[in-house]
RNA sequence: GGCGCUAUCGUCUAAUGGUAAGGACAGCAGAUUUUCAAUCUGUCAAUCGGGGUUCGAUUCCCCGUAGCGCUGCCA
């Protein structure tokens, strides 16, 4: 490679299976290293083995892509490039340098390979345990060490960013560009992204697949800082990045050379994160599909109800569930009601002070700071003590769980009717 | 088995010859609160082992050990 020339990246999937989230982060590393190089990011499908490519997984794989919001300079099929590969193949056969046993074989040297890893260093492999590899089953069915190191070429990739399991590809490929008296390009293996048992992570440890990340309601921005700090951080204690911030700061010098485990923990963290910075407006938008198919709310309102909750919950999907209560009638066992070890005769009469000082409260102050204030004053005087005397039961019957929101905003977002109408239920429910 | 790669709190990591080994997530405790969540404060917790090199090693070298990866007419 030449001093000047352009840095040029490639992630190259083969649509065999849906989009895996180490993909997805290799993908993130090759992006934002030519982003910060200012170069190009060239997606190129490997789709070479008919039998098992199949045009959902790359479609899988292209949403994905942009789900992430990464878009690439140039998009290749090897499927469509056999005359390609066919000319050099031929080239090969003739100059000796492969043979024909049954399917085309790459006649290995047998030597000692070294190359320089961007992350790792010298890497040296002794050729020779390698052995003759297949290099394409025949001239127009190139395999995967070969159609790899001749579209690299072809396209001038500067830079193989992809994960450490291909360090014993990486031998052969060098070993092709130098039959075919080309030089190599920069190499950099990527630790693996780990299961919880440090093994490779894969569709035994759980959901593997960006779909699934996707479907569980985690943003794009919260998977791409997590999985960007994973094997990889600037040096200081910045933790939240936006894409822009990452292709600032990104460099291959600083990635881990040891596998990372997937902690689901510090992704949930990062999608709470930016459930909470997301633009109102946005959010509901986006939390419009977990909710209940049939709701005769006003945008304002549901507004309202998802500022409630953003902050209760880590994935989009559990919003359904949280929000529920504002939608549907309630069901509840009347033990719910109970503060402490109040009786019945206590509870009814806190739900009937709750009902008369909210009677007395005009439609157009039902509003959760005019609640408070009113309520909160009620339930000192009610038992100095122990608001909770005259709130619990309250923020029970209007929300039917033992966990939610307070009663004020449940309240103000109800509206008087409803409010007053859930209340009374709950006395009825005493018996 | 062969070859290769790797090794700092439970997890993700910072510190590349001199730090009380720092931060984040999780955990725990406290504050706040009608509940939950959020928030704030505090706290627990690590350099795989053994040799070198050096005045001094997490850091450099060697040997172990362990883990992982590859070992396809898949990519």
């Amino acid at each position: 490679m030449t001093k000047n020339s352009k840095i040029r990246v490639r992630f190259a999937p083969s649509p065999t299976g849906l989009f895996h989230v180490g993909s997805a982060r290799t993908t993130l590393f090759n992006y934002l290293f030519a982003k910060h190089n200012k170069g190009d990011f060239i997606l190129r499908i490997e789709d070479t083995d008919k039998q098992r490519s199949k045009k959902e997984f790359e479609k899988d794989i292209l949403e994905g892509i942009k789900w992430l919001g990464l878009k690439w300079d140039e998009l290749y099929y090897q499927s469509k490039r056999t005359k390609i590969y066919e000319k050099y193949l031929k080239e090969l056969l003739d100059s000796g340098k492969a043979y024909k046993k049954e399917i085309i074989w790459f006649r290995n040297p047998n030597k000692k390979v070294v190359f320089n890893d961007i992350i790792r260093g010298n890497v040296e492999v002794d050729s020779s345990v390698l052995g003759d590899f297949s290099i394409a089953k025949d001239l127009k069915t190139p395999l995967y060490n070969f159609a790899a190191v001749i579209d690299d070429f072809e396209m001038k990739i500067s830079h193989v960013i992809r994960g450490e399991d291909h360090i014993t590809n990486t031998s052969k490929q060098i070993l092709i560009y130098e039959a075919l008296g080309w030089n190599p390009p920069q190499f950099a293996h990527l630790p693996l992204i780990l299961g919880p048992d440090r093994s490779k992570l894969s569709k035994r440890h759980g959901a593997v697949s960006l779909t699934d990340y996707c479907k569980q309601g985690y943003l794009p921005e919260a998977m791409r800082n997590f999985m960007a700090l994973l094997g990889w951080n600037p040096g200081d204690e910045r933790e939240i990045f936006s894409l822009k911030e990452l292709e600032k700061e990104f460099s291959l010098e600083k990635i881990q050379k040891g596998g990372a485990i997937f902690n689901i923990e510090k992704l949930n963290w990062f999608n709470s994160q930016y459930i909470r910075k997301m633009p109102i407006k946005d959010l509901t938008k986006l939390c419009l599909k977990y909710l209940p198919e049939k709701i005769d709310y006003k945008q304002k309102d549901l507004e309202k109800i998802i500022v409630l909750e953003k902050e209760r919950i880590t994935k989009l999907f559990e919003m359904g569930d949280a929000t529920r209560f504002f939608f549907k009638d309630l069901k509840y066992d009347q033990n719910l009601l109970k503060w402490k070890d109040a009786d019945k005769i206590e509870i009814k009469a806190s739900l009937d002070k709750s009902y008369s000082i909210l009677c007395d409260i005009k439609e157009r102050d039902f509003r959760a700071d005019k609640l408070k204030a009113v309520l909160m004053s009620a339930a000192k005087e009610f038992n100095n003590n122990d608001r909770g005397k005259l709130l619990w039961p309250l923020r029970v019957a209007l929300s039917g769980r033992d966990k939610s929101p307070g009663p004020f905003e449940i309240a103000e977002i109800l509206g008087k009717k409803k409010t007053l109408e859930r209340i009374k239920k709950a006395i009825e429910l005493i018996k």
